[in-house]
RNA sequence: CGCGGAGUGGAGCAGUGGUAGCUCGUUGGGCUCAUAACCCAAAGGUCCCAGGUUCGAGUCCUGGCUCCGCAACCA
């Protein structure tokens, strides 16, 4: 869209869920991309708010408290202090960090769902729903559990058994039991209230979509406009649940709106906590008519909320400003392998703080490199360890200190003067310098944040270029006055340098200006102030030269694809420990329902993958007696090949199921749970195929 | 034919129909102010494949292959 000059730039970052500590992938996803865009920004003049907050509520965090023994709000409490520390060293800008446990964010919330209550903007939808008459509460799906319909699971939850896979809905299961009481619980009816995803995708969704073809990312309104081809449907709204924030219509008791709701109105009351501590009005940032200019930075994980419901749900409330422009990264990926909360294959944000205290700067620096702008990215400690040494260390960190000891050699530490006679020889490097920064300026404004940065190692490299052609260290012997030209030139790089590496790297521009004592009362980022490239005056005291950036060591790298090694070790044989403890055993069976189970060794003949499926292998087994076809969802754990001729244990009188339109005619037994391999079971010695297992 | 993204020198990426480019790495040279850093140069590419449109295709179109997410599948 082609806008008149906004009043102001409000920028969300997409609030993290508090059930975890912050990693890589969510700065390299979001944070620092927001983070150098408001710095930018800011440093423009403009008037720049840049929120952001824990995220707090859903169904997750109540189990999660559950499985530790403490409080939803304890829980989140753990997490928010925690990210909002690692945020503030790191060095993200948030001109407020909030959280949606927080009672103003719950008025913001609730005023919200009554204006688009009043409005008629809800289908209320009533349904029959499980209820746990002791505890007086409704169950939410995954607070059931009961024996599956299809594969007989006594612990499968409401929503979906985790034996089979399957989803399921609480009403499928077999003998539903409460997970909070252990009671039977019963039918009862509850209302819901659903957003009309359908209706508003007609009156408004498609247009909207339609009108930023061009100016959104292409993955962002691809994601986008397959949703909208699909056909959106209603979307429920609110829960039967205690932890949230409570529906604010007569009747609605115990019903609290969905996080998914509730989550992005974050973003409001940020907002307004920020304006009520500073003396503002929200209004002026919110508002329809306000001019204000609305960006969401997320991960692509969040495009259909952000650029789809939650645009949504602010057209249907009709007061509010849209999103102007969702600038959604793909993944980053850890050492080739995808990060993952659960299985603790991550980067975490407060253990890198901890391990390269005052390494903030170098972490930024590689991950806006690797930013995964356009495609999914990947980063590795060697890499990391690279581009440091070779791009901070060498080129960036090199120039300044060179020109540092340079002045302090020749000039005492002074500002020499600069001499007109001698504009030639550094015509060419102001025009480059000049154009490099247009060159960062543009790919800062399209977010295109790597590019702009490997700008700055540009002017850095063109600094060190410049020295080596004017070599003021022969110079000096034969001609001081074209020297101290030379040098007064040069440490006008390194100033622009501190100014234009504000954004990327916000603590080392601030050393750079320490040591060039440069300070600035105005608004430094200014197309004529780089016009003029003149930032020192002659005879400026510069501080003692120290150095930027410390190389970063063999053993430190080896330090962590150790630690990382560890990690993938530990996954595999959690196998061994964790399933027990995590899943009780199930209720007593008698003998003869274990008589019904009929348990053959059979032999593989053959084996391969079904096709479009991920974990799925087609076996042919020999039971002695007959060759079955059985298929198997092990194809992450075997290849095709090393099956054949494999002795295993196969449940033989299991009734006959379609699978993705083959039939499988029996079942393999496996050992193993959800994080490890899986493990065959089979018989120690070889023994004639079809002998049974008792 | 489920949906979306992507295939370009050893690695990571840019590339708007008009001479294939950048960074790292490699090799050779220069320099010695500087953190064994800096500067210059060279080698290294059937731009996934096959058709098509065009005077001209890495770029546009069609078909295929491969990779990554999501979905599905899973015990």
């Amino acid at each position: 869209m082609i806008h008149a000059e906004p009043k102001r730039t409000l920028i969300t970052a997409a609030l993290p869920y508090a059930n975890g500590p912050v990693h890589i992938g969510h700065l390299a996803g979001c944070y620092l991309p927001a983070d150098i865009y408001a710095r930018y920004l800011r440093l423009c003049g403009k008037e720049t708010l840049f929120v952001c907050g824990s995220d707090e509520h859903g169904v997750a965090i109540t189990l999660k408290a559950k499985k530790e023994g403490i409080t939803p709000q304890q829980l989140v409490d753990k997490y928010h202090t925690l990210m909002k520390e690692s945020f503030e060293q790191f060095g993200i800008s948030f001109d407020i960090y909030h959280r949606t446990s927080e009672k103003l964010h719950a008025e913001t919330a609730s005023d919200f769902f009554k204006v688009m209550y009043d409005k008629g903007g809800f289908i209320e939808k009533t349904e029959e729903q499980y209820y746990d008459a002791e505890q007086k509460q409704f169950l939410a799906d995954r607070y059931i559990t009961g024996t599956c319909p299809r594969c007989g699971n006594a612990g499968a939850y409401g929503d979906q058994c985790e034996k089979c896979g399957t989803s399921l809905s609480p009403k499928d299961l077999i003998n539903p039991r409460s997970a909070i009481s252990g009671n039977t619980p019963v039918l009862k009816t509850t209302s819901h209230w659903y957003l009309p995803l359908d209706r508003l995708q007609e009156t408004f969704l498609n247009d909207y979509i339609n009108q930023h073809k061009d100016d959104w990312k292409v993955n962002v309104y691809g994601q986008c406009k397959s949703w909208l081809d699909a056909g959106l449907q209603p979307r429920a709204i609110t829960r039967d649940l205690d932890w949230g924030v409570p529906v604010p219509v007569k009747g609605a008791e115990g019903k609290v709106l969905y996080v998914w709701f509730d989550a992005p109105i974050g973003y409001v009351s940020a907002t307004k906590a920020w304006c009520e501590a500073n003396g503002k009005n929200w209004h002026d940032y919110w508002d329809k008519n306000s001019g204000t200019r609305l960006l969401h930075f997320i991960g692509k994980d969040n495009i259909v909320f952000h650029c789809l419901i939650f645009p949504a749900i602010l057209h249907a409330q009709g007061e509010f400003v849209l999103p102007d422009n969702v600038p959604a990264n793909e993944f980053l990926n850890l050492e080739g392998d995808k990060i993952s909360t659960s299985r603790n294959w991550a980067v975490w944000l407060h253990e890198y703080l901890h391990d390269f205290p005052g390494r903030e700067d170098e972490l930024r620096y590689v991950l806006t490199s690797i930013a995964p702008e356009t495609k999914d990215s990947d980063f590795s400690w060697k890499d990391y360890q690279q581009r440091v040494n070779s791009e901070l260390v060498s080129i960036l960190g090199n120039f300044i200190n060179r020109v540092m000891v340079l002045t302090w050699k020749f000039f005492d530490g002074k500002v020499p003067a600069y001499n007109a006679a001698y504009h030639t020889q550094d015509q060419q490097y102001r025009k480059e310098l000049k154009y490099g920064f247009h060159v960062m300026e543009e790919a800062l404004r399209h977010f295109r944040f790597r590019e702009a940065q490997s700008e700055l190692i540009n002017m850095a490299r063109m600094g060190n270029k410049y020295l080596a052609e004017l070599e003021p260290w022969h110079l000096i012997k034969t001609d001081k006055e074209k020297t101290a030209s030379v040098l007064h030139v040069g440490l006008q790089i390194a100033a622009a340098l501190s100014i234009a590496g504000r954004p990327f790297l916000p603590k080392t521009a601030d050393k750079i200006a320490f040591l060039l004592n440069l300070t600035f009362d105005k608004k430094l980022w200014d197309v004529h102030f780089f016009e003029s490239l003149e930032f020192l005056g002659a005879g400026h005291q510069l501080n003692e030269a120290s150095i930027l950036f410390k190389p970063i060591e063999d053993e430190e790298v080896q330090k962590q694809t150790d630690r990382l090694e560890q990690i993938k070790k530990d996954n595999e044989s959690k196998t061994a420990t964790q399933p027990t403890a995590l899943n009780a055993v199930k209720a007593d069976i008698t003998y003869d329902d274990f008589d019904k189970i009929d348990l053959r060794v059979g032999k593989i003949l053959e084996a391969e993958r079904v096709p479009k499926a991920d974990k799925l292998l087609k076996l042919t087994v020999d039971l002695g007696f007959e060759k079955r076809t059985i298929l198997s969802g092990i194809a992450e754990y075997y290849k095709p090949e090393e099956l054949v001729g494999k002795l295993v244990t196969v449940v033989a009188n299991l009734a006959p199921r379609k699978i993705r339109g083959i039939e499988s005619q029996g079942m393999l037994l496996m050992a193993g749970n959800d994080f490890g391999k899986l493990y065959s079971v089979g018989p120690e010695q070889d023994i004639e195929p079809g002998s049974v297992v008792k």
